[in-house]
DNA sequence: TGTACATCAGTGAACGCGCGTTCACTGATGTAC
DNA sequence: TGTACATCAGTGAACGCGCGTTCACTGATGTAC
């Protein structure tokens, strides 16, 4: 047996849920310590800082975003069947953890900063190269790109927002069909810039 | 001449723009204060509490929304004439004041906790309501109008957080006909829950 | 018009508090011989 | 197998700092007579 437990893990989830509902500054580390039933002097045996600490759980939450998303992209199936198969991912990784998913969403621009906005491992940039592709391919309208990524990416994201926040009665897994069918009609109709 | 010089509206611009930037829990007293050219007493002389002055700028600038959606669905137009008002109300709004559009974004949920979600002053359900309009007259498919609501509101917002964060070259009203465009075809196509 | 008083926006210094972080320490576990 | 030492996760108390807020005071402006 191993001499380390699984603090670490569980000074993640606890901070990740805790950072979700009341933000990453609306959190202590006397909090986040309390939670897991340790001493927040623990907490520096992990990380570095709380900073370190938020970064952490971004930048693994926010990867495993632009890994899915590309993931799906190299496939280069029928823009419909990618198109659905990047709302179900994005609502399975809702459904899996939606802690995670509100932590990304509202401190994504917190740590992106210095990302470019082509960079390979930025989630959006993966989006809107996977809508090139159809473009270059004339499965959807040509238009401008990173428009059309905000209008996708938009009727996906909406939706769970509303979830989160208590607006819609199901998870936004159960709306996939239709966020799917809204998507490929926004994206078809989209005309040259 | 007034005894009262324009300080109070110095304190509401300079926090706007703080809080748009980095955020509540990132802008200080101190910061307001010296953005202002007063001391931080002088704020207290305004605002009850610093929670107090953001909530005063979110009310004040979150009614506007509401309000211009309530007029606007309140002229009863053909649904694609309503739908082009909304979306150049929204970035009319942008183009106007991108800090107070920002902020309130950001901040919705912050506030907004408390307010019932069919509430007169809220965006949302005023928005919500223009399109249970158009479902009713048949100007749209029936279907869940929460639903229908954050696809349509996700269309509007995410290119304006695409410009607000430098994603897209030119400010969202720039793209008026073809967001507008893009809400009529994703509305049309919902189809009943 | 002149004088006495009231009002109140703004000053400048100070406050207590909760925050993130540090550190000497303990004690359980692993390793060498 | 037993003994001596090294490692290191976790403790508990303390730290300095920046925060939001307070308050006695000032001085300019408005009001009453």
């Amino acid at each position: 047996m191993s001499r380390a437990p699984d603090t670490r893990a569980r000074i993640e989830a606890a901070a990740l849920a805790l950072f979700a509902e009341k933000g990453v500054d609306g959190t202590s580390t006397r909090d986040i310590a309390k939670a897991v039933g340790v001493t927040e002097g623990a907490l520096y045996r992990h990380f570095a800082s709380k900073d370190d600490l938020a970064r952490a759980l971004f930048l693994s939450r926010y990867g495993e975003f632009a890994a899915g998303v590309e993931e799906i992209r190299a496939e280069a199936r029928p823009f419909p069947e990618t198109a659905a198969a990047l709302v179900r991912f994005f609502y399975a990784a809702f459904d899996a953890d939606p802690d995670a998913f509100a932590y990304v969403l509202v401190t994504q621009h917190d740590h992106l900063g210095g990302m470019a906005a082509d960079a390979p491992e930025n989630a959006v940039a993966a989006l809107a190269r996977t809508l090139a592709d159809a473009m270059a391919r004339g499965e959807i309208a040509q238009g401008d790109v990173e428009l059309v990524s905000a209008l996708a990416l938009g009727l996906v994201v909406q939706p769970a927002i509303f979830r989160l926040y208590g607006r819609l009665p199901q998870p936004p897994s159960a709306y996939a069909e239709e966020v799917t069918r809204a998507v490929l009609a926004a994206v078809r109709l989209t005309t040259p810039a």
